[in-house]
DNA sequence: ACCGGGTGTAACAGATCCTGTTGCACCAAG
DNA sequence: CTTGGTGCAACAGGATCTGTTACACCCGGT
């Protein structure tokens, strides 16, 4: 599959409106951001709608509207933004019902639900030890 | 929904090889193999073709012909089949590149992969943990 | 009270991927 | 040489993702 997009694209709006803020720049519209991410901004609106329901991002109505962060960048992690966007997890089971005739087939689903719930735990595991800070500072280095 | 379900179909196929051998039967075929996995024998000639390739099963052709382990179940590692697989990574970048003019959308791309590679290896070192005789163990208590 | 810039969302097109299916060439043991 | 099974190509149907258009709605400013 080509693995989806969306936190890529959830935390590039997160980066940018963290170092707008730093810059002075409170409030940013989705078209101000869809042309850092370089897309459509209804693409930009849809991700920042996640956001704003995960309460990591408040949004203005009416003239002078826009985005911006809810909380300092340093207290917004990765797996929060990774919850937000709801991408699914990495492994599927099967499609249609393994036969429950077979020993392997009634017990296999249970057992890799066990091993994938773990690979998941550690994956985000991973992504609570990144900050949209820390995002920032690495993307500021290149 | 969505993630693809190659590793679910894999390791169904090498833990019913391993259980056969056990039970004295070597050698399955892959309507036998699909006929536990409840799907059709050409998608488990795929997978199974993907794990030969990978040196973890052999397979024998004309009258008689089938699949077999290649290696003692506690060899395999979900690792090893996953690789085999090929299941893509869990996020993608940017589709289109983001926009160079904007120092978020020039460092963002290095700044998450470096992010998703550690996320990666945090996931591989889960799945090499376990091993297709463990899946085994883990079903057949179901 | 109106204006206007921006959000919220539905609807649709195109691309891509995955599963499932059919068909057929090829292989090797008996 | 027969025959059961693999290897592989081709295709259909479904799902999902990105991108786009269109339009209702909101609310600060005037």
């Amino acid at each position: 599959m080509a693995a989806n997009s969306r936190l890529t694209i959830a935390a590039h709006a997160l980066a940018w409106l963290a170092l707008a803020r730093r810059r002075g720049q409170e409030v940013l519209t989705s078209e101000q951001v869809a042309a850092s991410v370089n897309t459509n901004p209804v693409i930009l609106r849809r991700s920042l709608g996640d956001l704003r329901r995960a309460g990591l991002v408040t949004v203005r109505h009416g003239a002078g509207a826009g985005w911006s962060l809810a909380r300092e960048p340093e207290a917004i992690s990765l797996l929060e933004v990774y919850d937000a966007v709801d991408a699914h997890p990495p492994f599927g089971l099967h499609h249609t019902e393994p036969n429950q005739e077979c020993p392997v087939g009634k017990g296999i689903r249970p057992a890799l639900s066990g091993v994938y719930g773990r690979v998941e735990q550690a994956m985000r595991r991973e992504l609570a030890q990144t900050s949209i800070a820390d995002v920032l500072r690495e993307t500021l280095v290149h």
